[in-house]
DNA sequence: CAGTTTACATTGCGACTGTATTGTCATCTT
DNA sequence: AAGATGACAATACAGTCGCAATGTAAACTG
């Protein structure tokens, strides 16, 4: 066997750049030249990382769910319910230049899911884990008299069209957290 | 001058066409060749009719948004506030097909708008018009102590939210239109 | 009747796409 | 030392893209 690479490395260099451009030009700005281009080497390379442009979509994908996942559970370090609820549906919402950057892509890959299945379902699970984790911490609040499913439904449903109002730039970062806190007192009660 | 013909419900044919493979196979699913495939047509009157893509593409969303807002002051006839709320909410809920369809091109559209700026300001001024009527709405209702403003918006991005769930199957009709009638419950107190 | 104008259809061009093929090194195994 | 193998690079190919150019037929104007 020849020089020893880290494969996965490599993939994530790869899909960083498919994420810049996705974010900048639209996924359909994205071709494997535009990649290579990106990340500053050989269309050739990047034939080899992925065997096929849906492989490295799939993955790009993947990379970015995997990011927001792990920054969400990061922030549920401390606190209480309620505060654990807000900060990760904080995390979820593009507050950020990063987030921005993801939402985007995110955004992106859920106009692709509707024609491709095999994308939808990866999103699909992505977002009953949230949900579900969503819903036991609400159970943990015990907030008399609604049903937690439901309710993290709507939560996940209310930071979804407000992020999505964010990146249309309907909206001011202020009163998406303003909306979202509001829902949060309906919810637990007034702060 | 040659025969006449109806030029805006050419440019609509067209446009239906171009909807029906948005839903289908996405927005990069669009070309002009396919729109013309797809309504029966040759390329060259399409051609014929929007001198560019972009135009092409700017006149369908607007035909969409058109169609949305339609049928939704059509739904607004009886009732009070509160029903009428409820019954503007669940046109734009993507509840039978063709609501489907025209969800679908929206968000292909919504992705589209994060890159193409002028598409971005169409979609912002139809939100902000029907967040205002709603807000009206709301107002009129008069329930006490809450901002019609924020409340309006929330709605709004709930069943942004519900809507992109439904799209990609995360989600059943029946749950998402408990979760609308549980926040309006929320709103307007108990039905 | 001549001529202009509109409504298309056909064709072609240059750019770009995803992918297959092939080649060239450097590294590891034996 | 020999050869297999992995990490790339370069190129070629068939297809598609948006768009421009050109052609043709019909209808209206004068």
């Amino acid at each position: 066997m020849p020089r020893k690479v880290d494969h996965h490395e490599r993939r994530e260099l790869l899909a960083d750049a498919l994420m810049r451009l996705a974010a900048a030009r639209g996924l359909e700005g994205v071709s494997l030249r535009h990649v290579a281009a990106e990340a500053g080497v050989s269309t050739g390379m990047v034939q080899h990382y992925f065997r096929t442009k849906d492989e490295m979509m799939t993955f790009a994908l993947g990379m970015v769910m995997d990011r927001i996942r792990a920054r969400s559970t990061a922030a549920a370090a401390p606190a209480t319910p309620r505060e654990l609820v807000r900060g990760l549906l904080l995390q979820v919402l593009p507050l950020d230049e990063t987030r921005r950057l993801e939402n985007h892509v995110v955004l992106a890959f859920l106009a692709y899911a509707a024609v491709k299945p095999s994308i939808a379902s990866d999103l699909r699970e992505s977002a009953a884990q949230t949900r579900t984790f969503l819903a036991d911490q609400l159970r943990a609040a015990g907030a008399a008299g609604l049903d937690p499913e439901r309710a993290a439904a709507g939560l996940l449903a209310l930071v979804d069209g407000l992020g999505l109002q964010l990146l249309s730039l309907q909206y001011a970062e202020e009163d998406a957290v303003a909306a979202l806190d509001a829902q949060l007192a309906l919810l637990f009660g007034p702060a």
